[in-house]
DNA sequence: TTTTAATATAATGAG
DNA sequence: CTCATTATATTAAT
C-alpha cells in the first residue's frame, strides 16, 4: 500500500526536518502489527501501548494516535456498511411489498368476480326460487362470524358490495411510495432521495447541492452506494 | 468556534515553531469567509482562489487544501443524511406493508366467506333447483373473462376453492422479513442489522466486533443513527 | 489537575 | 482532483 520510506525518492523536498522528526508514513510491518492489535482491541491499555510502541521503535504518542484515528475510521466504513445492509433491506422489502400487492389485487379481483357472479345468482334465484336469500354477505353476517380475522382495520372490513374496489388501494400511499424504491438504479435513485430532503428549492445553509460534489458518474463512496456498489 | 489565537494562552507552549510557521487554525473570520465560498461553489476555479487567498491574507495552497477536506467532510454527512432518510423511507414502507397484508388477509376472510357461502347455496340450490350451476367460478371462468387484471401471476391467481386460504401468505417469507424493521428502537435493533452481516462468528478480519468500540448505550454516531437520534 | 477519548481540522502523499 | 493517512488542537469526561 504504501512504501517504507517515501520520502528521500520524492523530488522536492521542501523541508528535511520533517523527515528528521516526523515519519509521515509508518512502514508496513508497522501497520501490520498495529492492525492485528486493533482486530484483538480496538482501544489500547496505556500497558500494552508502550509495550507495542518499544516493539514497533516508535513513541507511545504516535501510537496512540493511529488507534484513535483507526477507530474514527472504522467508525465511518461501518457506516457505510450499515447503509448497503439497510440499502439491501429496504430492495427486499419493496420487493416483498410488490408481490403482496399483486397478490391483492389478484385477491380483490377474486373478490368482484365473486360478487358479481353471486349477484347474478340471486337474479336467477328469484327466478328459480322466489324471494329466498341466496347468500349470507351482510355486514350482520360480518361482526357475527369472524370478526376475529379483522378486528384492528374498521374500514379495511366494509362488507358492503363494493368494498375492495380498485380505487380503494391508493388511499394508502402505497403506490407513490414504492416509487422511490433503492433497487439498483444509479444516480436517479439518490436525486429521489435527496429531493425527500431538499424540497426542490435551493437552500444552501450548511446543505450544498449534492450533485457539485458527487457528480454524475463518478466513483465517490456515495455514489457508490447509491448506485449498488 | 474557535479562538483566533488561542495559542499563546496555554501554559505549555512546546514548540513555538509551530506558531511561526504553521498556523494551525485558520481564523474565524478566514473560516466564514471560506464557509460563504464554500456555500456557493464546493470547487473553486483557481481563478477565485487566488482572489480569496489574497483576501484572507492565505498562501492559495491552504485555501484549495481547505476546499478539498471541506468537501470530504461534507461527504461523511451527507452519508449520515442518506443513512437517516432512508431508515425513514424503510420505516414508513415496512409500516404500510403491515397496512397492506392486514387488508390482504381482511379479503382473504372475505374471499374464504364468499366461498363458504356459496358452497352452502350450491348445496341449497340442488334440492332447489335441480343440478344447474349455481355460480360459474370455475378455472374456465377466469381465464375467459378477467385475466387482464393477473397476467404476471399465474400462481397467484388460482381459481380453486382454496386458493387463498391463510397459509399461502408466509409463502413469499413476508413475516421473516418484517421483522427485521427499523422502526425507531435501540441498541436491539442495531444488535439486528449487525447479524445479518456478521453470522454469530467471531470473524475479525478487518470486521472486529462493533460493539466493542460503540459499546451500547453510548453517543457515538453510529448508534445514535440506528437508534433514530 | 492530569490524562484520555472523541472530534474537527490541517496537511501530506499516492493514485 | 479524490482518497487515505498522519498529526495536531480542542473539548468533555474522569
Amino acid at each position: 500500500m504504501m512504501s517504507a520510506d517515501p520520502f528521500m525518492t520524492m523530488k522536492k523536498i521542501k523541508k528535511s526536518s520533517h523527515n528528521e522528526k516526523n515519519q509521515r508514513r509508518f512502514s508496513d510491518e508497522q501497520i501490520k502489527s498495529l492492525e492485528m492489535m486493533f482486530e484483538s482491541e480496538t482501544r489500547l491499555e496505556p500497558r500494552k501501548k508502550v509495550q507495542l510502541a518499544r516493539e514497533l521503535s516508535l513513541q507511545p504518542r504516535p501510537v496512540a494516535i493511529w488507534f484513535q484515528n483507526k477507530r474514527a475510521r472504522w467508525k465511518s466504513k461501518q457506516l457505510e456498511t450499515e447503509f448497503n445492509i439497510l440499502r439491501q433491506n429496504y430492495n427486499d422489502l419493496a420487493s416483498q411489498f410488490e408481490s403482496l400487492k399483486k397478490e391483492n389485487q389478484g385477491l380483490v379481483s377474486e373478490l368482484d368476480r365473486l360478487n358479481e357472479a353471486i349477484q347474478t345468482k340471486q337474479d336467477e334465484g328469484r327466478e328459480c326460487c322466489g324471494d329466498q336469500t341466496v347468500v349470507a354477505l351482510s355486514s350482520t353476517d360480518h361482526e357475527s362470524e369472524k370478526e376475529e380475522n379483522t378486528k384492528p382495520e374498521p374500514e379495511e372490513v366494509r362488507p358492503e358490495m363494493e368494498v375492495y374496489e380498485k380505487g380503494h388501494h391508493d388511499d394508502y400511499g402505497y403506490n407513490s411510495h414504492i416509487k422511490r424504491e433503492y433497487f439498483g438504479g444509479f444516480e436517479e435513485e439518490a436525486d429521489h432521495l435527496m429531493n425527500i430532503v431538499e424540497p426542490a428549492d435551493s437552500c444552501l445553509t450548511s446543505s450544498v447541492d449534492w450533485r457539485e460534489v458527487f457528480g454524475p458518474a463518478n466513483d465517490s463512496s456515495m455514489a457508490r452506494i447509491l448506485a449498488g456498489f
